[in-house]
DNA sequence: CCCCGGAGTAGACAGTGTCTACGCCGCCTG
DNA sequence: CAGGCGGCGTAGACACTGTCTACTCCGGGG
C-alpha cells in the first residue's frame, strides 16, 4: 500500500470516493472518512472546513474519472463524427450505471455549489468534446450547433438520471437502456448511417 | 386558519410541503416540523415512522400538484397533438424551475425508495398523458411510441435538471431554456407546423 | 365502572457537523 | 546552536438530528 505514503487529503478523498461508490453521497460523513484514514474526526477539517467542501472534493474526482473515460473513448474510436458520438454517449449512460452514486453526487448543485472550487465549469471540456462532435455530425437544417448540443446533452444526462431511477424501465417496458439511447441519437441527429 | 381544523398528519405534510419549497429537501427534519405543527418531537413518529416516510409523503404531494399543474394544461389547451405536447413541456420546465427544491426531492429515488409507497408508480399517469400524446404525433417512420415517449420525457427531464443546476445556460450560452427545449420537441416530433 | 388502546409527551442514546483550545514537531531565523 | 513559530493533527464541547422506549392522558366499549 502506497495510501500510507499519499498525504492525508489524498487519503480522506479516496476515502471518501470509496465510500460513494460502495454505499452512496449519504454514507460519506467527515467523521467516518477520518475513521477509515485512521485519524482524529478533527483532522479533515484543515482540508475540508465543511462538509460540501469534501463532498466537492469527491465529485471533482468522479468528473475526473469520467472525463478520462470519454478521452479514453475518444482515443479508441476513431471514426465518423456520429460513431464516435454514440460511443460517448454509451461511455457516459455506462459511467451513471456503473457508478451511481458518484453520477448522483455529481449533480446534486444544492450540496456542491461551492463557488471557490467551480465544479460547474469542471464539465465544461466533457461538453466541449460532446459539442465539437456534434457540430461535426450536425445537419445544415439542424438548431445551432451549441443548443443541439445542449439539448443531445440533456436527453444523455435524462436518460441516465430515469433509467437509474427505473422510471425508465417501468414506463418503456424495456430490459435496456440501449433503444431509448438509439432513439435519442436518431432523434438528434438523424437516421443512423448504414 | 383552518390548519387546525386538520388531522394533525396533514398539518405536517403542509409544514413539509412548506419547508421543502422554501428551503430545500436538506432543512426538512422530523423534529423541524414537529416543531412548526406545535408538538411534540416525538410526535411524527406516530404517522412517520421514518424520516424515509415523512419525505416520500411530501414527493407524494410534489407529484399530486404537477400531475394537476399537467391535467389544468392539458384542459386549457386543446389543440393538436403536437401543440398540446409543447404546452405540457412547458409545464413540465416551469415547475421544476418553479419548484426547484420539490422537483429535486421528488426525483431523489435515494430518499424515497420506501416500497410500500409505491412513488415511482405515482409518475406513470403523468407519463401516460405524455404517451397518449406521443402516439398521436408521432411520425410513422419514428421509434415505438413507448419509447419514442421515453426518449422524449429523459429529453425533458435532462433539460430541467441540467437547466437547474446552471449547466444548460453555461454552455449553451442561452438565458432561457426555450431554445433547447424547441430543439428536443423539433429533434423528436419533426419540426413544428407553421 | 373499569380498563384499554390510540395519540401525544418526554427522556435517552448514538451519530453528525462545527468550533475551540491545545500539543507536537520540524524548519527558519537570529 | 537556541528559540520560537507555524502547519498538522488531537481532544473535548455544543447543538442538532433520527430513532427507541417508557410514560401519561383521555374517551369509548365491555
Amino acid at each position: 500500500m502506497d495510501a500510507d505514503e499519499q498525504g492525508l487529503r489524498a487519503r480522506l478523498v479516496a476515502a471518501g470516493v470509496d465510500l460513494v461508490l460502495r454505499e452512496g453521497q449519504s454514507a460519506v460523513s467527515l467523521r467516518e472518512i477520518a475513521r477509515r484514514a485512521g485519524v482524529s474526526h478533527g483532522a479533515p477539517r484543515r482540508y475540508f472546513p465543511t462538509h460540501v467542501d469534501l463532498l466537492s472534493a469527491i465529485a471533482r474526482e468522479g468528473f475526473a474519472d469520467l472525463t478520462a473515460r470519454v478521452e479514453q473513448t475518444m482515443r479508441t474510436v476513431d471514426a465518423d463524427p456520429r460513431t464516435r458520438l454514440t460511443a460517448l454517449a454509451r461511455t457516459y449512460l455506462d459511467f451513471a450505471a456503473a457508478h451511481r452514486g458518484m453520477f448522483e453526487l455529481m449533480f446534486r448543485h444544492d450540496l456542491l455549489d461551492s463557488g471557490r472550487l467551480r465544479l460547474r465549469e469542471t464539465s465544461l471540456p466533457l461538453f466541449a468534446v460532446l459539442a465539437d462532435l456534434v457540430a461535426q455530425a450536425r445537419q445544415p437544417t439542424d438548431a445551432p450547433a451549441a443548443v443541439l448540443a445542449g439539448a443531445l446533452w440533456a436527453n444523455l444526462h435524462g436518460i441516465a438520471q430515469l433509467w437509474a431511477w427505473g422510471s425508465l424501465p417501468l414506463a418503456t417496458g424495456a430490459t435496456t437502456d440501449d433503444a431509448v439511447l438509439r432513439a435519442a441519437l436518431e432523434a438528434h441527429l438523424g437516421p443512423a448511417p448504414t
